[in-house]
DNA sequence: TCTGGGGTCCTAGGACCC
DNA sequence: TCTGGGGTCCTAGGACCC
């Protein structure tokens, strides 16, 4: 649909344009719940960092609230850096004369992320409360379809709704403003934190539209509206442009979204493969997606810097710790893994990745270390500035049935030869076949030797097993923060 | 400022099978 | 022996997001 449809035509032609979704986006999220709890720090510059820790130096600015902005401080952003913008407040020591003004510092905190999951957690029992469907992208982010429950029609004497809301100049009041505005109301009253919501006929443009006044922002943009209210904007604000891609744009000579919504679909494809062609309906406003609720992870890592080492048993050391932590999450979380993996980040910023898949899902923590360790082999001698341990190719079937499907009836004791503590959903081939969803559908080698005998798995693994993982990248890529968010949410649990 | 940690999806190229 | 097209599944890397 071009620009100019006209509002009653087009919701016949089109029953998707009639959707009504929101995309709530909560405001410096991190810094609001500690103002939550501390309200004396409200109103001040407060950061809020990971991996930092009281009276350090070191970690990443996750949050800054907007008096820190102001200091130029912003997300993803080195704390020692952020520190010389903006000078820590205990610091400001009036008896010393060198110490910062204290009007001129501010409170750093670190990321509590247990507390921001539970106000988190008031925030959702708002938005599940309110929404048809609700979609929840990050701790403090969600899309919900509430098509059902509002619309588009103008807000007023409702025994005399105009055809559409969408056919006046901005100023008609819709029922969707209206019941936006009672959403973020209760938020606020419920979880006691602020939050930016975005109102428009599709999930891409409700998150531009949710962006468009932070904080505390409430735009609408109605079926008519869509291409005109994102025509002007840089095409980095469309979801889905990255720096790469920005400056790929831009050689087009790109700039807006109005330009991209302009340029030829047939270009777009061949500069940027299906995304330069979905990019190019984001831009016009053409975005079919259902809001469907969040699904289950597909894959659960862990990673940590150190300061660059060759050392290998510091290596190890740490490889061991974060194969145990992702094997204990995995646990909690009552999922099997198929295939296991590490990254190396070699300065100065070469990421590496392997990864080794097992011929049936398992829940085997000795077995996440000894296969993480072992592909850690292939970098020794390296000198690496971060690790990373990740399991892959999930399967969430009932544990009951992993241990029932255990490949050790009568055997060991109930445990895998990875190391005694392993569960795995091996043991019945038929089980294993067919339900990792993509497409496993052959009985392979691999399932008819995870048959054979419970007890081992481990043969196969030091066996480099031929079978692996589909399509699972590494999560982490080499691209820097984005600092040119002028929200600064380049990157990190919150940015706002 | 040397760049934090958790994810998702996509693509390229190779092995292997029919 | 070569040709060869189609398909699946794998690993590795890249871009992006919060």
């Amino acid at each position: 649909m071009a620009g100019g449809t006209l509002p009653g035509t087009e919701a016949d032609d089109d029953a998707g344009s009639d959707r009504v979704v929101f995309h709530v986006d909560m405001d410096c999220f991190y810094a609001s719940c500690e103002r939550l709890r501390r309200p004396e720090l409200t109103g001040e510059p407060l950061v809020v960092g990971m991996g930092y820790e009281a009276g350090e130096t070191i970690g990443a600015v996750a949050t800054a609230s907007y008096e820190a902005r102001a200091f130029g401080v912003e997300s993803a952003m080195p704390i020692s850096e952020a520190l010389d913008l903006l000078p820590r407040r205990a610091n400001a020591d009036p008896d010393d004369p060198d110490a910062p003004d204290p009007e001129e510092a501010g409170r750093y905190l670190p990321v509590d992320l247990d507390y921001y999951k539970e106000v988190a957690s008031d925030v959702k029992a708002v938005l599940r409360d309110c929404a048809d469907t609700l979609r929840e992208v990050s701790v403090d982010e969600a899309y919900l379809d509430v098509t059902d429950r509002t619309a588009w029609d103008a807000a007023g004497d409702p025994a005399d709704p105009p055809p559409s809301a969408a056919a006046g100049p901005a100023e008609v009041r819709t029922l969707a403003e209206g019941y936006a505005r009672h959403v973020k109301q209760r938020i606020e009253r419920e979880a006691g934190v602020p939050a930016s919501v975005g109102v428009a006929p599709n999930m891409s443009t409700a998150k531009v539209a949710s962006d468009a006044d932070k904080p505390d922002g409430l735009v609408v943009v109605t079926p008519g509206e869509v291409e005109p209210f994102l025509a002007s904007l840089p095409t980095a604000e469309i979801h889905g442009v990255g720096p790469v891609t920005e400056r790929t744009l831009a050689d087009l000579g790109i700039e807006t979204a109005g330009d991209l919504a302009a340029a030829d679909p047939d270009r777009l494809g061949e500069e940027l493969g299906d995304r330069g062609r979905e990019l190019y309906r984001r831009a016009r406003g053409e975005d079919d997606r259902e809001v469907t609720p969040t699904g289950l992870p597909k894959s659960l890592s862990r990673e940590s810097s150190l300061s660059a080492t060759a050392d290998e048993e510091r290596k190890r050391e740490t490889v061991r710790a974060l194969a145990a932590d992702v094997a204990r999450r995995a646990r909690e979380r009552g999922c099997l893994y198929r295939t296991i993996g590490i990254k190396a980040v070699e300065p100065p910023y070469e990421v590496n990745t392997r990864a080794r898949s097992l011929p049936g899902p398992v829940d085997d923590p000795d077995l996440v270390e000894s296969v993480a360790l072992d592909l850690l082999d292939e970098f020794a001698g390296d000198r690496v500035r971060k690790l990373g341990v990740r399991v892959s190719k999930l399967d969430f079937a009932e544990s009951d049935q992993a241990t029932l499907g255990g490949f050790d009836p009568g055997g060991d004791g109930g445990n895998g030869a990875g190391g005694g503590s392993g569960r795995s959903r091996d043991g019945d081939g038929e089980r294993n076949v067919g339900r990792n969803g993509d497409g496993d559908t052959d009985l392979g080698p691999r399932s008819v030797a995870a048959d054979g005998d419970g007890g081992k798995l481990t043969d196969w693994v030091d066996d480099e097993p031929s079978t692996g993982e589909r399509g699972e990248g590494d999560a982490d890529d080499g691209a820097e923060p984005d600092p040119r968010d002028a929200d600064g949410q380049a990157s990190l649990g919150d940015w706002s």
